[in-house]
DNA sequence: TCTATTGGTTGGAGCGCTCTAATGCTGTAG
DNA sequence: CTACAGCATTAGAGCGCTCCAACCAATAGA
């Protein structure tokens, strides 16, 4: 249970210490005899550096954290791949905390990597306030991602929301749909410029926006239809804050006799793993995920070797993916219902034609029901 | 971008360095005059201990290491959520590194989360070799969960697979199935017990197992399903070594024109989130991932703490959760499959009637289609 | 009054490493 | 033969902290 040090190896090879350090951070100005010598004894002790001295003597670190706000999103998985294969080809380490989505918590998870003193830290969507943020900004380099920030010491790298919302509204209007809602994320981040994406974008198509408060989830986004079933409000198309929130969108319509999309059409936001199951196939909004991790991994670098001090904004185009969720408003006779769902396939793969297929039947079961 | 040090808090606050040790530790033995003076000081000049020169120093750790073989799988993230729970209790941080489910890039995340020098290490399903671990076991404290190993300096923390799968088999054989095929998780962790408890459940029952290859995927599931159709040797039920294979089975299944439940049931392993979403309904077994956290991480403490040497072996029950992806088997009169879905429900929250809904919708369609 | 005892406080060594400046050693030029 | 590079190597200080032993009142016991 006790690892060799240092000092075991300069022993063992026969030099000093201080000419181990240097083979260890192979310098250039050490002999072959020595260096071979070294590495031996190393590899016969099972040496391994320690990080944690290493960093405490040379004040300086080759770690990056990352706060990851929600362990249970895949989004993250996937930026956090952009960031480990940024991090890893430039030599750094990462290390990860998450918050939960607690605020709480999440201070406490920002505490912990800070106290590592890491070279730099990524947030992931976070939900601390932002004076908390800023204030870690004065003791390293910070990057947010799908978090925008004014502080002029932390880069940002986010989608372009009010375009991705736009994208939607456009392909639900050329579909045919006027009445579209957009079911709100709230205080969640990012819900801001979807929301606004989405308002600007049905007036522009001199359509009435119908903005519907609900939440990043499931249950939130089933509610939010319930409500509008229950008000009599219910409109041809939704344009979910995400894609939880779709999905629960989508059941709470089923439930209420309503096919997807021949009634209702569904469009989404993230374009998670979720999506693009074929039992699901939601028409979606990606975002670039492992392009946000690589981008925020690489800004983070140029701050913390290229001393660079003026921020970075990212804002990278999101896209839409159409599956099988989206399709022409029913017309007014109700018996009619535009008889052909999408069938654009936005993604390479993953999603097939099941979905298609079950809503077309679920379509001739409403037709032979009443 | 400079933090500062005990030293500025000692002299800020007219004390020893030694005295503000003491307070950060909040020992007993400092007067209640001295520890405000310091704690005020602290709190002026923004200071926070730095974690490595503490441990450093101390030679302990007060962070348990974590490595998550796959952060895209929502899984991992609850048996986090126990360990943090349990680590934070005891005044102990955690730190995460994922692997991402290759050898490689998983041996370099444990060599970062060593380097550390952290009092003990979780790892959640770990794919490196069994040699790997127990040469980590040398160093530290060592906690597998979903992984076994006969290694006495390791604790592992497992559900009883074999039982898991006995309970699928005896399900879907008290729903009257005869013919019940297993889709191996090939050299999976896990897939062993899940595979020889099919084996046996289905012996104890006198029908014979049907093993056929595949992996913890969506496209192996759906891949291993259009082997059995091609052969003509696809049963009246299917046992998935995963949720995730299980949706791709469902998949393939639907897009050959067959209907889940009522021409072949499917039963998944492991209850994600994904198996409780409406849309999915999957009947699945369950495990107590949180549980699984909170085990580990007790057990990493108890060798931590208190010397624990003799190794611990959890192994946790599954239970069977009954959503809509299974029922009766068709009888051999092909137009007259057995019209109920089964409608039990294991899980409070959750899945609703939509699946069972457009499964009987989708029934429909077919005898109207052929 | 003197010695123990106790609770509070402090100096200094040292954790495993890096880094600077100094050292020894060769070889070449003056 | 001395001088001086130029290179490989090393001693030693120090990173921010903990921990031990020593220290210093102030009180208690004799």
């Amino acid at each position: 249970m006790v690892r060799p040090t240092m000092e075991d190896v300069a022993l063992r090879a026969g030099v000093s210490r201080a000419l181990v350090s240097l083979v260890m951070r192979n310098s250039p100005k050490v002999s072959e005899a020595r260096r071979s010598a070294v590495l031996k004894a190393a590899e016969e002790l099972g040496y391994s550096p320690h990080a944690m001295a290493r960093s405490l003597a040379s004040r300086t670190s080759t770690v990056l954290g990352v706060m990851v706000s929600d362990l249970h999103n895949a989004f993250f998985a996937e930026v956090v791949d952009g960031i480990d294969e940024v991090a890893r080809e430039q030599g750094f380490d990462i290390i990860i905390n998450t918050g939960g989505r607690s605020p709480a918590r999440e201070r406490r998870a920002l505490e912990s990597l800070l106290s590592f003193r890491p070279a730099g830290l990524i947030l992931l969507s976070p939900v601390v306030p932002a004076t908390a943020i800023s204030k870690a900004a004065e003791q390293l380099p910070i990057v947010l991602v799908a978090r925008s920030s004014r502080v002029s010491t932390v880069d940002t790298v986010n989608d372009d929301g009010e375009q991705g919302a736009r994208l939607a509204v456009d392909h639900l209007v050329s579909l045919g749909h006027k009445r579209i809602a957009h079911l709100d994320g709230g205080e969640g981040t990012q819900a801001g410029p979807r929301r606004r994406g989405y308002v600007t974008a049905m007036e522009a198509h001199g359509l009435t926006p119908q903005v519907v408060p609900s939440e990043y989830t499931d249950a939130a986004g089933a509610r939010a239809i319930r409500g509008l079933i229950d008000d009599g409000t219910l409109p041809t198309a939704i344009l979910s804050c995400n894609d939880f929130n779709a999905v629960g969108a989508i059941s709470a319509l089923e439930d209420a006799g309503l096919r997807v999309p021949q009634d209702v059409s569904v469009v989404g936001y993230d374009n998670t793993s979720l999506a693009a199951l074929r039992h699901v196939s939601l028409t979606t909004i990606d975002q670039p995920r492992a392009e946000f991790g690589r981008l925020a991994a690489d800004a983070l670098l140029q701050r913390v070797r290229e001393q660079r001090t003026e921020p970075v904004r990212h804002l990278l185009n999101p896209s839409l993916v159409v599956r099988n969720t989206t399709a022409p408003p029913a017309t007014s006779r109700r018996s009619s219902g535009s008889p052909f769902p999408s069938t654009a396939e936005g993604d390479s793969a993953g999603s097939g034609s099941r979905t298609a297929d079950s809503r077309a039947k679920s379509q001739e079961r409403r037709s032979s029901d009443q």
